[in-house]
DNA sequence: TACCCTATCTTTAGGCT
DNA sequence: CAGCCTAAAGATAGGGT
């Protein structure tokens, strides 16, 4: 091989190659610009070296170019935005379903809810009544459970309260005081012992109980 | 000028320009693979002729190409693209939307029903409670009402019926002979007329009460 | 990395068929 | 309009800085 001539298959020479992509490139958007003035076409060159570096040229808007491109390769591009409406399809699709289910479960609300009954029959009747006499029942007692669960707690917090009531009373009677609150008291210390210590719930209930039994001299 | 220099500007005379067009355009697309054998590097060319015909050159996938393009060129195209995705956003977001809704009816409707009741504090209970109840109130006046309406309908009916049977009497008292429900009947036709009108009512009670009246021959 | 040099190769303007 | 021819213009490989 003479100087200059070359054949045209991957340079393997690193160096060699980097050059020849320098100066071709160059002489590609050169011959692109040239092209489009002499011809007065519209022409668009789009090279990325091996590093990922791009380099373009677009004798006018290269959006309008690909665009104008996309129009003429049609088949090649019209799959991907068909599948782009179709997705869009399914989601409306989709969103379709969901607004029946929106609607028929705002229908049940509203019938267990004895609203719009006018369509109903009275074999739909007979079966909304089984079934709120039911939720009913299931609410009642569920309501009825809580409850009594929150009376054995208290009944608890009361004896609890009590014990330490007691304890406090046997101590003032080891210092054979009286206890505080035989005493006279100011409102200030209602108060401060009020806000003490336990807690700020639960406690001051159970005092207020225990008040009710206290004198108030 | 002499032989073969020119100057990079439009050419004028059409057939010059075409000829020009054609060489060059050849030698633009020749040398964009070239570059894009010798460097091993992702080339692009498109042109159009002023004639609006395309030639174009790609050293592998065009659309792929032109993706990358978009990539590295993302403000100048993103726009419309972006459109379109914000568009399926929107979509998504309603769907979000109308997802919670349904599960939010959901909750409603399995608490109207009864059902997990577990998280129900006693004051929301309370509420359900009244609600139910209300509608259980709503729909039994609600059916009290259509059976009321029923049986105003099966009187006329059976006002009807009783002129229907007047004249059959008529014709049986004609030819000397006692009517049939004026004869000893069976306690199975007692119970079925006690049974009638009050309490779960519908259409065979109805058609018994009638019955009563009929020959069982 | 980038630019310069230059011999050589490639492209192409203009002309012709 | 396409193709061929040819000389000049232009591009570039290889080498050097």
């Amino acid at each position: 091989m003479v100087r200059g001539k070359i054949e045209i298959k991957r340079i393997e020479n690193v160096t060699s190659r980097q050059v020849t992509f320098s100066k071709r490139r160059k002489g590609l958007l050169k011959k692109a610009h040239e092209l489009s003035v002499l011809c007065d076409a519209q022409v668009a060159a789009i090279v990325f070296s091996q590093n990922g570096r791009l380099y373009d040229f677009a004798s006018s808007d290269m959006k309008k170019i690909m665009e104008r491109y996309e129009i003429y390769r049609r088949e090649a591009f019209g799959e991907e935005r068909l599948q782009k409406e179709q997705y869009v399809q399914e989601l409306k699709k989709e969103m379709a379903v969901m607004m029946h289910k929106i609607e028929h479960l705002q229908l049940h609300c509203r019938k267990v809810m004895g609203q719009d009954l006018d369509l109903c029959s009275v074999e739909e009747l007979k079966e909304l009544t089984i079934q709120i006499e039911k939720s009913l029942t299931i609410v009642r007692s569920r309501k009825a459970k809580l409850n009594e669960d929150k009376i054995e707690k208290l009944k608890a917090e009361i004896a609890g309260g009590k014990c330490v009531l007691n304890e406090r009373n046997r101590l003032h009677q080891m210092f054979e005081e009286k206890p505080l609150w035989m005493q006279p008291r100011s409102l200030e210390s209602e108060k401060s012992e009020a806000s003490c210590g336990c807690g700020n719930m639960n406690i001051s209930d159970v005092k207020t109980d225990l008040f009710i039994g206290l004198p108030e001299s």
